[in-house]
DNA sequence: TGCCTCAGTTACCTGGAGGTCACCGTGGTC
DNA sequence: GACCACGGTGACCTCCAGGTAACTGAGGCA
């Protein structure tokens, strides 16, 4: 993932971007909060992940789904039938990530708007 | 920045997760959050950012402090002094960020040590 | 016999984020 | 006349996130 590219040296700082950057490193790549969310509506297979998220590869779903797996986000279970049957379902920790994910939504619907006229005054002025 | 690159797709999808997409273009890059959080503490000049955010270059600390300027988050203030000086503080609507990024730290400070620690656990189960 | 589904894996390739380095103008100081 | 601080800009390069496409295996079904 995104990850290690900007621990080296922020490591040793103690600041609150710093731990922001941390999280940043872990789901702040291209699918992981389209996948959390989707995962927050509740459990998905493999498949329906990748139908219902547009865009997404399927070599990416499961690089996005592996990820989230091994940061304890989301519980992967195999049913060992056929065809395979595999399904995703956040774990007590991703919910807890789901939420703090909902309070960045909220400044997004709330402040967007803003970003998006500041941007427009700002290239206007050039 | 980051922008642009996933809003193709996505901005048809009216989701949580896309709301949550499109700040992380904005700010999700590698240096934005960490300069908020920097200016969160008082306006910094040039200079003073570029010392004490460890490892980020000239060059990149100007073209994030432009586009948290084009976005509205920050603003610039040029004294036609010489040398130059140039202050940078937040605006209102940065920090409104700012509290935003407090709730992803504290996100990080509460929950980092679980995912690490799933790490661990995933990696050693291999 | 051959084709289907599901959940991947692998090889290959490209765009662009971000790093390094050199350069700029201005005016004070030595 | 040379060098410094300050706040940049531009050329150039590298690395890797992420896209595409082909392949896999096991069983059901026709």
């Amino acid at each position: 993932m995104v990850a290690n590219r900007v621990s080296e040296v922020l490591s040793a700082r103690d600041s609150a971007a710093c731990r922001v950057r941390e999280i940043l490193d872990r789901v702040g790549d291209k699918w992981s909060l389209t996948v959390v969310g989707e995962l927050g509506r509740g459990s998905r297979r493999f498949t329906e992940l990748k139908n219902v998220i547009p865009g997404i590869s399927q070599r990416m779903l499961t690089a996005t789904l592996r990820g989230l797996e091994r940061d304890g986000l989301v519980n992967r279970t195999v049913h060992p039938v056929v065809p395979p049957r595999v399904d995703y379902e956040l774990t007590p920790l991703g919910l807890t990530l789901l939420d703090t994910a909902w309070a960045l939504m909220n400044w997004a619907l709330d402040h967007i708007e803003e970003v998006d006229q500041a941007r427009i005054a700002y290239d206007k002025a050039g």
